[in-house]
DNA sequence: GAGTAAAGTTTACATTTGTAAATTAATTTT
DNA sequence: AAAATTAATTTACAAATGTAAACTTTACTC
């Protein structure tokens, strides 16, 4: 049966392609959607409805209408879909890592002037509380047993 | 036959488990990363050994010594593994949503003092060549027929 | 309303991933 | 060296994913 809810699914690198056309549309029929995929993408149309499909499933798209070219529409907006992602990347990296990767992204990727007024003023409000340091937290609950324990901490 | 290069592989959700205790210890016998992941993830010990196995024949592992516990060593640094993850992820994201998405980053994450000053020297850098808005950039090479195009730029 | 076109549903099938048992080979111990 | 232990290799198998053909139903056209 259909899932109403988003239930623990991920979002697949082929499906996330789906996402974005619904998103930038704010919602697309299947023809929508084939058009812009079956190009983008060179997927032939039944790829693009099996996407559909089980993106309905996992929750992540609802019909609209009752006629039929019916309209997909997302249940999550872009930016809880980014979050997802984003989230679950980065629930899984060294805390010591992150510091350095958010530099790189940050200069990596064009920002607006709005953008970076909010940064700065974001890194300004946490300057007073943080630390000289941030601890890897990488063994914490894996307790190693003899041996050296975390080696992030000598690495240069 | 055995890969010697990162050939276009992903490194899984389950192998990135592995790659971090390998990173942490830089380079673990299948000892080191059963004992801790068998604890931490309640996998079974021939699982992780799966897991070393699919790593190296991606490339990600080699294997260091000839005689037998052998030591599993990684081909690419911490950081270099985050950055191939970072990439596939933001490579995929609209351009005018990766703004907000750093900044709630940067909220949500410890970061250290250095840290801080990196970015606002980054920030500042960037500050002279900022355009006041960033242009999505969804629909660029998939031409949508007849319909409105990019609706982002109507999005609150 | 019959015929055609478009949209939606079912079925399919190979590859990858998550998870692990069984087997073999090398080391260590007695 | 035989026995026991540990590490590595093979084989396994279900679920998820990428990709798509075939089939069915609904809407549109003449």
């Amino acid at each position: 049966m259909t899932q109403t809810k988003n239930n623990n699914h991920e979002i697949t690198a082929s499906e996330w392609e789906v996402m974005r056309i619904v998103w930038t549309l704010s919602g697309a029929t299947s023809h929508q959607l084939i058009a812009s995929l079956s190009e983008k993408m060179a997927w032939q149309e039944s790829t693009i409805k099996t996407l559909i499909r089980r993106l309905e499933e996992k929750g992540f798209l609802k019909r609209e209408g009752t006629s039929r070219p019916f309209k997909y529409l997302a249940t999550l907006s872009e930016q809880e879909g980014i979050n997802l992602q984003v989230d679950r990347l980065f629930g899984n990296l060294c805390a010591m890592h992150i510091g350095p990767t958010l530099i790189r992204l940050v200069k990596q990727h064009q920002l607006s002037q709005a953008d970076l007024a909010s940064l700065s003023t974001v890194i300004a409000e946490k300057a007073s509380t943080a630390p000289v340091k941030v601890a890897c937290d990488c063994l914490t609950d894996c307790q190693m047993e003899d041996d050296g324990g975390c080696q992030h901490d000598q690495a240069k």
